[in-house]
DNA sequence: GGGCGATGGTTTCATGGGAAACTATCGCCC
DNA sequence: GGGCGATAGTTTCCCATGAAACCATCGCCC
């Protein structure tokens, strides 16, 4: 790379002299600003969640997955992470902690002994019908500014953006 | 909220015969999708850095920082803080690895007995000629589908949304 | 029907990062 | 000039997250 190679050993202070281009702006990096802006935004959802149900991201996703499908037969854990894009762990913990909390319960699986069906309690069916609102609403608010081609052009930036960085990153070593 | 209010209980699976709108689709969610890709650009940048000078993100920040200024003199951590953005205890945690791996000193600093100015020695200074290039490669690498306006525009986007989650977060008790 | 590799789920471990507690120094104000 | 609240830095603690190890069951294949 050769975008910039100034030689600066010491010297006056005072004045950018330097290559001002090639340097440590990080406000005008993108991927910082695409950082900074992601966890400000999960940190509203989280707080708004935490807030309202007591409910973590990852238990309120299971939630709004398990009450959003025609399944009264209810969902693995397999079909959730699936479903919910999280890690299985990620998925465990949170079906564990609704479990604990009554709003769901594990009914045996006759087609496969290994695992679970988790369907919604009752309990689990009033807070479902606030959740998805919930979520939508702030992303309504946050969204607000932006004209609805806007948000496709970001969708389709952000999903562009995604993939570009998981080729690069398996073009790696 | 009332966007939706379904009341499935149990019967039919196979066919969305409920709400598709109100539902679960999280990669339709633009949180999630702004998390994900952040945390995809997130990976590329830290696996990049790791590769090829066993720096982490905090690490390469510090020295992009520390090699940029017109400042033979150094920076104080406070002053690191402030310009990387991060937590004071990441940057110190930053620059005692930096330290440890001789690519930063610290001087005493005249004005203030509490801090030091930690500037860059010559193994630093060498890397950091390679440290902005790598970030800028990266960025471009990125962002190259992307046309100039519709980069910016994701930044005015992205720091739209940044402000007006920090605002709706405020709002909240 | 008895292995045996694959798969769903659970537990354990390591890592990262932030909040809070603590120390040392500073800058005032009396 | 001796407190005393504020500030720079450091250490400690805690939580979230993901990887890896582990266990049970499944689906085959012989």
């Amino acid at each position: 790379m050769t975008l910039e190679s100034h030689d600066r050993d010491d010297s006056e202070p005072e004045s950018p002299g330097y290559d001002e281009t090639a340097s440590s702006d990080l406000t005008q990096f993108l991927p910082y600003q695409l950082s900074i802006t992601s966890n400000a935004v999960s940190a509203l959802i989280a707080e708004r969640y935490r807030k309202r149900f007591g409910l973590k991201i990852p238990e309120w996703r299971v939630i709004a997955v398990l009450g959003d499908a025609a399944l009264a037969d209810g969902l693995t854990q397999r079909a959730l992470t699936d479903a919910t894009l999280m890690d299985k762990v990620a998925v465990n913990r949170a079906c564990k902690v609704l479990e604990e909390r009554g709003l769901v319960t594990r009914a045996p699986n006759n087609a496969d002994g290994r695992s679970h069906l988790l369907v919604l309690t009752k309990d689990g069916r009033s807070i479902r019908d606030e959740v998805m609102p919930l979520a939508q609403e702030t992303e309504r608010e946050l969204f607000a500014g932006l004209t609805p081609a806007q948000q496709s052009a970001l969708r389709t930036m952000l999903e562009g953006l995604r993939e570009r960085a998981g080729n690069l990153i398996q073009a790696l070593p």
